[in-house]
DNA sequence: ATGAAATCCGCAAACGATTGCGAAAATAAT
DNA sequence: ATTATTTTCGCAATCGTTTGCGGATTTCAT
């Protein structure tokens, strides 16, 4: 039988709602011949609480929202996977939601979340976000934040990052001790706040060196990250190591060695920051720091859930970083 | 203000909830004046209607589940990405669940499903499900499903599939178009139905035709198509094209291309199905015939829509095939 | 002024589950 | 036999919203 309900237990038995509510939860209140009726009939009738019901009362819809830029991205990808992973354990489902990196987006899913009455959510913000007076509501509505990656700067609010001045570091100094001479750096969006941690992290470990020519690009996209690197390559003094801040850029770069050929690492060296996916599947395998998604989710979710159980200073959590060596610097 | 609801507004404004109710919804039995003061106070007290109450009543929560092996795949990805987009416009959004490829988290997730009365769920069987009795289920709770990509045999199910032997087919005449006859064809799982559908189709296509050598393996992830291709391009008589079932093959693929320095299309062509993301990251740009998950995740929404209004028949849709020119054939 | 027709609004039940409180029935104590 | 105590269960309210039905109140025609 297809919805049965407690109600349609009690019809048959003869027996109250509430009866039947106890019984099925084990109450110590009902007699045993009472709860093995009730059980069997359940059993047969093949009854499910509906959640829907229960979340009206207990006011807990065991929902998270996870709202990002896009969902066909490597590292968000990850992310989600580590955090579905981890809150079905606590028996939570996800309800995921695409910005596009639209802020007129991000505040229609908020309002879905809100009318929802999500548990909490994940926000991972647009590049375009610069207002967030938006997410100021979900405070009042009592729903908890945690963003992730590209996070505000607002310290009100619950943070999980990437060690990204680190990382930016770790890669920094192996170009250093690879005794390179002239670098290339790519970075992502400048409005975005990685990209701002990462630039001046990586800076500033040039900035105590003399000796080395570090020239600083920007792109927005893949192929924007083909074009300099293309550009570079057929400088006569071409550069003797490309470094690269995301999967993005990266795969850009490549396209662009492949094209003219470019012996790496003997002409020019490549690092990466990245998830670890892509620096996989080229030959020779690029040496990257790991800025780790899956890590990072799993990070977001130990804070939610200490949101949860209503810790109330916020903080801004890191995730480390880890230096993997390819083949390729 | 918080959380305000119907009756709140009712106790401010000292009328009935029913009142309120009509008036938010602009009913005509109600007074321009009342829905005007209605209207402005839910206005200031940022009132937005619980969806909880409003799902448990209307027994529609528009929300649809989403299951698939895994989400940190690219075709899958896609997929969601058309049906989130899509869905989004009627007022749907996702709760995606995870298999693992284990059918007992299948079971599991279809638990979820029902007991939050999910209003349909699309669902791409894992890779090891066999028994697809759990399903049975769910129609019996009345919850559409509208499988896609792995599909069971069953013929009471709705299907939404790729083209696979048409996409077969375009790939095998476009090796014999360009008069290959040396050809290493690299599958996927053989468990899997869109496995059995490529490989037969294209082989029957040169069953037909005579002269040419014909090289099938198997491979079950990235690394084991590297391996193989490994081998065959150390042959004294290398192929002269490769054909690769899916990216994660095409990837292992173009790792050992790399390795070896082998000159594409000059030394050996490639070929491909994939949704287009990885053949363009490579230089020169791989030619494939285009599997889009995008398409599919929006054929697989028409016939969503369609069940939820009460279409009876069951039916198999294809998402047809498309051949992109790129440099490497 | 009286009846008919609009106009405007509230009562109460319903969706399905949970829970405090009190009551009936059964058992134990005196 | 009477009181006290357990054991076992049901009533009713609640979460927030929707909606059929009927009751007031007003407006209009006669």
């Amino acid at each position: 039988m297809a919805n049965a309900t407690l109600k349609k237990i009690a019809q048959v038995l003869d027996i109250s709602i509430s009866t039947v509510s106890r019984a099925l939860k084990n109450h110590p209140d009902i007699s045993a011949l009472t709860k093995q009726k009730v059980m069997e009939l359940a059993e047969t009738l093949e009854y499910e609480p509906n959640a829907v019901a229960v979340n009206l009362r207990s006011k807990n819809t065991k929902v998270f929202g996870v709202m990002i830029p896009s969902i066909t991205n490597n590292f968000y990808d990850s992310f989600v996977n580590a955090v579905e992973e981890e809150v079905k354990k606590a028996g939570y489902s996800l309800m995921i939601l695409q910005s596009g990196d639209e802020p007129a987006a991000e505040i229609e899913n908020l309002k879905i979340y809100r009318q929802n009455r999500v548990s909490g959510v994940f926000v991972c913000l647009s590049k375009e976000t610069t207002n967030i007076d938006a997410f100021h509501k979900m405070k009042d509505a009592g729903i908890p934040l945690v963003f992730f990656d590209k996070v505000p700067d607002d310290g009100s609010y619950d943070r999980v990052c990437l060690a990204d001045k680190e990382a930016a570091v770790m890669a920094a100094e192996a170009l250093l001790q690879k005794n390179k001479k002239n670098i290339l750096a790519i970075f992502g969006n400048t409005q975005v706040s990685i990209t701002k941690r990462r630039l001046e992290a990586f800076k500033q470990v040039f900035k105590e060196v003399g000796k080395v020519s570090l020239s600083l690009e920007f792109a927005g996209k893949s192929d924007e990250a083909e074009d300099i690197a293309q550009r570079y390559f057929q400088l006569k003094k071409m550069p003797d190591a490309v470094f690269c801040m995301s999967d993005e850029i990266l795969t850009g770069v490549m396209k662009s060695v492949q094209r003219l050929g470019i012996r790496v690492p003997a002409q020019t060296g490549i690092i990466t920051l990245s998830d670890g996916y892509f620096p996989k599947i080229y030959f020779p395998e690029i040496t990257y720091v790991e800025t780790s998604g899956y890590r990072l989710g799993k990070l977001a979710c130990e804070r939610m859930m200490e949101c949860l159980k209503g810790k109330e200073e916020t903080s801004e959590l890191f995730v480390s970083s880890r230096f993997v060596e390819g083949g390729s610097l």
